[in-house]
Formats: C-alpha cells, sequence, structure tokens
DNA sequence: AGCACGCCGACT
DNA sequence: GTCGGCGTGCTC
C-alpha cells in the first residue's frame, strides 16, 4: 500500500441496535468488496461480521481512528443488490438500526461467518466388479452388506449407507483404501417430481388462475378473495406450475401453523422441480443450505413462513401470501416488519404479480381492492359443490350452561354425532378454567410477575400464567385466608373436553391446543386422528382453526364469540369475525350441509348478526366504518412507541419525554395536526413478566408524514432523558397495541 | 447491545 | 485504604 494514497473506505452494517453505518479502512491486497458481501471486522475489540453497504474514496471520521476490513467472506454479494436495496428501504420504513435488519435477512450460520456454499455430499461408487470383490472379503458382513447395496444402486450417498449399519464408515474405508470404492462430491439439489396433474379448473378458478398467469411477467397484485373450500391452493398450484415453466422461482408465504406436513406433502405431490421449505422446524445447517437454494437460484419454489420474505430469489416471477390476513405475518419485536408489506415490494422489484389469498381478507387489502391497487379475484363457490355452512347464534343468556355449554349445542352435538359426523368446539383458551377464586374471601390467584389470573391446569395439578410462563401447584387453600373452599372459574380446551368426554363417553376425543401438541409428534397424531375421523369430536383453540380439512366434520360450536366483540384494540373486532368465519370454514367441507353455532350472550350485537347473515364481507364494510370515523387503519396510519422497565414510574415517564419531545418538533415545523399523539398510557395490561409496559401511540392521517415524525424522534430517542432506564421500541404498522 | 470509564459505600 | 455498585458514553 501506497503510504501518501489515501485507502478506500467501505461502509459496513455491523450487528449492533447502534442506527448507522460504520466506515472500515480497506487496505487489504485485493478487489474493493462490493455492496450485500460479507466482511469479518473489528467492532470495539470484538470481531463482528458485517454487510457492505457501499463504498467511497473518503470519510468524516478521523484516519486514525478508522480500523480496516479484517477480511472478506463472500466472493460475490452473498444479499444481492435489489435484496440491498429493500432492506435498506425496511429499515428505515420501521425505523430500525440497519445492522440487524441485514442480520435478520441472513439465517443463523451465515450470519455467523459461514461459507455461503452449498454442502457437497459424498457420492460412494462400486469401482470394482462384485463377483471379483467379494471372494476377498472373508468374514465382513458389513461390507457385504455395504458392496450388495452399492451394486445395486449403482452409486449412494452416506444417508443411504447409514442404513446399513451405525459403523458403516470405518468398514467402507478399507475398501475406498484398496480403490474398490471411490468417492466423489457432489452438489445435492433435491430434486421432486409430481406424482399428479391437477384438475382442469372451470368458473371462477379458472378465471382466476388465468388472470394471474396472464399478468406473470408483470408487477400487479391481486386478493384472491375465495371462501374456505374454494380452491384457492389449487388456483396456486396451476399458477406456481405456469411461472415454473417460464423458468421463474416462486414464493409462497404461509402462517408458521399452516406449513404442515400436509401442505407439504399436497405440493411436492404436484410441483416438479427443486422445491424447499423454510420453516422453525430446521436446524440452523437445514436452514442455510435452504436458504442458499433458494439466493443461489437452484430452489424453484420456496415455501416458508414470515421469514422467507426476506430470502434472495433471483429468477422470482410470482409471489403468493396465503391466509394474507394472519397476524404471525407480522414480526412482534426487533425488527417489526410485516411480511405482506415486504411481499408487494417483491413483486415490485422483480416485476411480478403479487396474489395475497384469503377468505377473511384484512382491511388492510380489502380497502386496496376499494381504491384499485389491488385487482379482486373472488372465489365464491367451494370447489367440491358443498353448500357453505349454515350459521346461527345461540343465545346463552339467562340459560343454564353446563360447562360452558349450552342444551342447544350439546343437543347438536349429539344430533351430528348420530348422524355419523364429527363436530368440533372451538374455544380459544387453553387449560382447565382461567382462573381460581377463592369461594370466601374472594381473593384470585394471580400470577406473581404479571397482572394476570393465572390458568388452571387440572390434568398436570399446575397453576400456569399464560402471559409469562410461570408455573407452580394447584394450591389446596387460599394464600390470602386459607379457605379451601376454591372455585375453578371459567372454561378452558381441557375442561370443556373433560365435558364431553362425560356427556359423550363412547366417543373419541381429540383436543389440539398448544398443550396437548407440545410434544414433538403430537400435532401430527392428533390432526390424524381428526383427520381419519377415528376421533370424531374435536375441541381446540385457534390451532383448530385454521388450514385444516376434516372431512366429516359437519357440526362447530364457538364458545367464547363474545370476548372478541369488545376488545380493547382497533383490530379486535377484524380479527374476531376472521377467526368466526375461519373456524365455521371446517364445517361441512364435502357433501353435507354444515352447521355453525355460536354462543353469545349479545345476540342482538349488529356486527355479529351482519357476520352471521350476510358473510365477512358485508361484516367487513360494516366494522370498517368505525375504523375510517376514527382514522385507524386502514384509512389512517399508526405507529406504537412501547416504552417497559422493571421500575413502575419509568416507562410512562420517559413516554412523557418522548410526547414532549414530538409535541415541540411538530410545533418547531409547523406540522402540528399531521400527527396525532394518544397517550402515553400504561398498556392493557400493564405488569407483564415483572416489567411494567406503557405505549404511546401516534396517529396520522399521510403515511409519509408520519414517516418524517418518526424519522426526527428516532434520531435522538436514545439520547432522550431516560431512554437508558427504560426498554423501547417503535413498531410502524403495529398488529395489535399491546 | 456490550463494554469501559468513572465516582461513592462496606470490607480485608 | 480497596472492591465494586451501575450511570453514561462510545462503538468506524
Amino acid at each position: 500500500m501506497g503510504a501518501n494514497k489515501a485507502a478506500p473506505i467501505v461502509q459496513v452494517a455491523v450487528p449492533t441496535p447502534v442506527a448507522r453505518l460504520f466506515d472500515y479502512r480497506w487496505s487489504l491486497d485485493a478487489p474493493i468488496p462490493v455492496a450485500g458481501m460479507r466482511v469479518a471486522v473489528m467492532f470495539r475489540r470484538r470481531q463482528l461480521i458485517g454487510v457492505v453497504v457501499s463504498s467511497s474514496a473518503e470519510s468524516s471520521v478521523a484516519p486514525g481512528r478508522l480500523k480496516p476490513v479484517g477480511s472478506v467472506i463472500d466472493s460475490s454479494p452473498i444479499l444481492p443488490a435489489e435484496m440491498m436495496s429493500l432492506l435498506v428501504w425496511a429499515a428505515s420504513y420501521y425505523h430500525h438500526p440497519i445492522g440487524e435488519v441485514l442480520a435478520a435477512a441472513l439465517p443463523r450460520a451465515l450470519r455467523d461467518g459461514a461459507p455461503a456454499a452449498l454442502k457437497q455430499r459424498e457420492i460412494f461408487t462400486l469401482a470394482q466388479r462384485v463377483d471379483e470383490l467379494m471372494p476377498t472379503l472373508g468374514r465382513a458382513p458389513v461390507q457385504r452388506r455395504l458392496i450388495e447395496r452399492l451394486a445395486d444402486t449403482g452409486s449412494a450417498d452416506a444417508t443411504s449407507l447409514s442404513t446399513i449399519s451405525a459403523r458403516w464408515r470405518a468398514s467402507l474405508a478399507p475398501l475406498i483404501e484398496r480403490g474398490s470404492v471411490t468417492v466423489t462430491m457432489s452438489r445435492s439439489l433435491p430434486v421432486n417430481q409430481a406424482k399428479s396433474s391437477g384438475p382442469g379448473l372451470v368458473g371462477e378458478q379458472a378465471a382466476a388462475l388465468a388472470a394471474i398467469v396472464s399478468s406473470l411477467g408483470q408487477q400487479q397484485t391481486f386478493l384472491l378473495n375465495g371462501v374456505t373450500g374454494s380452491g384457492k391452493t389449487e388456483v396456486y398450484l396451476q399458477a406456481i406450475e405456469a411461472a415454473r415453466l417460464r423458468g421463474e422461482q416462486v414464493l409462497v408465504l404461509v402462517p408458521e401453523i399452516s406449513l404442515t406436513p400436509q401442505l407439504m406433502g399436497r405440493f411436492s405431490a404436484r410441483l416438479s422441480g427443486c422445491l424447499v421449505s423454510l420453516h422453525s422446524g430446521l436446524n440452523d445447517t437445514e436452514r442455510s443450505q435452504a436458504w442458499l437454494l433458494a439466493a443461489l437460484g437452484h430452489a424453484d419454489v420456496v415455501v416458508g413462513t414470515r421469514s422467507a420474505v426476506l430470502v434472495p430469489l433471483p429468477r422470482l416471477g410470482l409471489v403468493i401470501v396465503d391466509e394474507e390476513h394472519d397476524g404471525s405475518l407480522k414480526q412482534q419485536d426487533g425488527f417489526r416488519y410485516h411480511a405482506r408489506d415486504l411481499a408487494l415490494m417483491r413483486g415490485r422489484d422483480a416485476c411480478c404479480p403479487v396474489v395475497l389469498g384469503s377468505a377473511t381478507p384484512s382491511f388492510e387489502s380489502l380497502r386496496n381492492v376499494a381504491v384499485d391497487r389491488f385487482s379482486e379475484l373472488r372465489l365464491t363457490a367451494r370447489a367440491t359443490g358443498a353448500q357453505p355452512p349454515v350459521l346461527a347464534l345461540v343465545d346463552i343468556r339467562q340459560r343454564a350452561l353446563t360447562e360452558g355449554l349450552s342444551e342447544r349445542l350439546v343437543d347438536a352435538i349429539a344430533e351430528h354425532l348420530d348422524a355419523g359426523s364429527q363436530a368440533l368446539v372451538f374455544i380459544n383458551r387453553r387449560g382447565f378454567a382461567p382462573a381460581l377464586l377463592c369461594n370466601d374471601c374472594g381473593d384470585a390467584a394471580d400470577c406473581q410477575r404479571c397482572d394476570a389470573h393465572m390458568t388452571v391446569h387440572a390434568a398436570s395439578g399446575r397453576l400456569r400464567c399464560h402471559h409469562c410462563g410461570a408455573e407452580r401447584d394447584l394450591p389446596v387453600a387460599c394464600a390470602s385466608c386459607g379457605s379451601v373452599q376454591l372455585d375453578r372459574v371459567g372454561h378452558g380446551t381441557e375442561r370443556v373436553a373433560a365435558a364431553l368426554a362425560e356427556a359423550f363417553p363412547d366417543v373419541e376425543i381429540a383436543r389440539i391446543d398448544r398443550d396437548s401438541t407440545r410434544k414433538k409428534g403430537a400435532l401430527e397424531e392428533q390432526l390424524e386422528r381428526a383427520v381419519t375421523g377415528r376421533a370424531r369430536l374435536l375441541v381446540g383453540t385457534q390451532m383448530l382453526a385454521k388450514g385444516h380439512h376434516f372431512p366429516a366434520l359437519t357440526l362447530v360450536g364457538v364458545l367464547d364469540a363474545d370476548r372478541g366483540l369488545f376488545g380493547t384494540d382497533f383490530r379486535s373486532l377484524e380479527q374476531m369475525g376472521q377467526l368466526i368465519l375461519q373456524v365455521a370454514g371446517r364445517a361441512g367441507r364435502e357433501s353435507a350441509q354444515g352447521m355453525v353455532m355460536i354462543q353469545t350472550r349479545n345476540p342482538d350485537n349488529p356486527m355479529l348478526q351482519t357476520l352471521i347473515a350476510e358473510g365477512y364481507d358485508a361484516f367487513a364494510e360494516v366494522a370498517m366504518q368505525e375504523r375510517r370515523v376514527a382514522g385507524w387503519p386502514p384509512f389512517g396510519h399508526v405507529a406504537l412507541i412501547r416504552s417497559d422497565a422493571v421500575n413502575p414510574q419509568r416507562p410512562i415517564e420517559f413516554l412523557d419525554t418522548v410526547a414532549d419531545f414530538l409535541g415541540k418538533d411538530l410545533e418547531a415545523r409547523d406540522a402540528v395536526g399531521e400527527v396525532e399523539l394518544l397517550g402515553p398510557a400504561p398498556a392493557p395490561m400493564e405488569r407483564l413478566a415483572g416489567r411494567y409496559r406503557a405505549r404511546l401511540l401516534l396517529l396520522g392521517d399521510s403515511r409519509a408524514k408520519l414517516h418524517t415524525t418518526l424519522a426526527r424522534l428516532a434520531s435522538v430517542i436514545d439520547a432522550l432523558e431516560g431512554a437508558r432506564q427504560v426498554r423501547w421500541s417503535i413498531d410502524v404498522d403495529p398488529a395489535d397495541l399491546f
């Protein structure tokens, strides 16, 4: 390096909460790394893996303070230019540090500096004739079987040979040594072969497919608004096939809960090519291998949950977001992005169609249809020709309930079971009872760390806090008065399942909630019992409401619909409507008519009335009026500043400081009224896991103006008084206000 | 986030 | 006299 010539500078995004890039000196004898390549750099005497964002001739940092880049990990950008610009944009839109955003886009192994290379697979091939080789072996049974296998299949990989013996490698080694078996390395591409082709589509399905297919190669967003059972998946599959035949990659985003073996089974039965799934069940190696298959352009179809929207896809030609209304598409901590919204950006960047599918679309998407940003494709009929289920409200005021079940519902269950059908009871509460109250003094068994009652879990004899996970033994006596008269108040899945078992002793019951499916394979087992019809009574939480298909199910009972009517959140009503219709969609998907009975103490509620009598779209229209009047999304834009601390006062005090800053800043910019400040206020459940929580809401009718205000705040927030005494976060377009 | 630097209480 | 409490400043 010439001493008088200034070294070039690279701007590196380092995984740290500091929201800015750091300059490093480039002094290695190699071409300067380009944006999207990973580099190893020293950062405060620790070595970190960062991503190069840009480079320049000089730096505003004094030369003496610049450190050199330690090494370059990639020979070409691991994050291509279009992903870099999307992620840089997302960091600014969500006001999250760029280093953490880029780190979130990489799977763990790559984030830690692993080479961006697909693993090579060893392929073992027989290099000698079997009849010559066998006599030389003597008594070596494992070797004999290894050779038989190799002779059978021509060649084999480690996975195949390891089924022969746990010590296969030791037995194979001498054969390789002698040259009887050769080893070659090969990159393994999991290439799938379709086993069947789809039905020819007619009517609405055919029209929807045609619209999507004819827009391939163009930027367009579709809302595939199709009732449960209308065959959205079939439209996806045929659209995917059309894109694949054009040589394009397809990204399919699904909620975690529906990325089941059934869905993947259906995809692999129908799609040829390299099919990759990205979900939480993968270990670090599997995840980075799947990621690389996608990013290097080998994968044809990538099916994944939320974070799959951040995977580079060089040949991207179609994006599908299934269950686009689902809350799990929004990341709830750290880099709080919305996968649906980023999916739209991916479509724009790749100039390809994006299909958002749902039976109960988000109000945001319905609004986008109304203002012609999305084109709507409707599927109003069930693909099997089944009639839509009949929805009815069951007035439970002044009725005796047995364990939360009305007589009418129990009778209906008996009727449907007698007819040989399945029945499902939906109650969005796990455990036995949501509270344990003292009959003498009225005291409740509360969580010591949260403002919440503990839930009774009868089978395990424990009290559990569903908010922080705290657990203790069921008390025999009241903690405050010593009385042994303790009442289990309210109903959860465990209690309802027990009551149903008593009422229908001859019927097998499958209970599906987070508790009953915690063990590995338990969910699959319970679903298997439900799908095959062996279990004829199903009890469960929303785990049961989404995506599954139970052929013999004709009756659905909804026990606690009222909870959604009085939610504290602007989205409560929307979510209630979606959940009720999602679970209703489980009923009568084949020939028999489905029936949905919704127990309520508010049978005259206009929202419930509209939902059951006129369906989701009418319900959405009415429910959206409230949002429009209040300026809530999708008519206005919201950001939430959250704050929490062990000290009860600090979060509110800090948000007071934030609000004060924002008020003065808006005034100084002559922008008062552009953004409305609501709060600060304690969160609905103020204390969670021993920490007090508060929030400040920013509401604005212009996204750009809200963004400007947030940007002003983000640049100073960690220097505001009290920022160090709390944890704080900025949530743009929050999914909820808790 | 870490991690160091920096000023005030209970200990060998 | 010190070990260490966590406030606050900085990270190229």
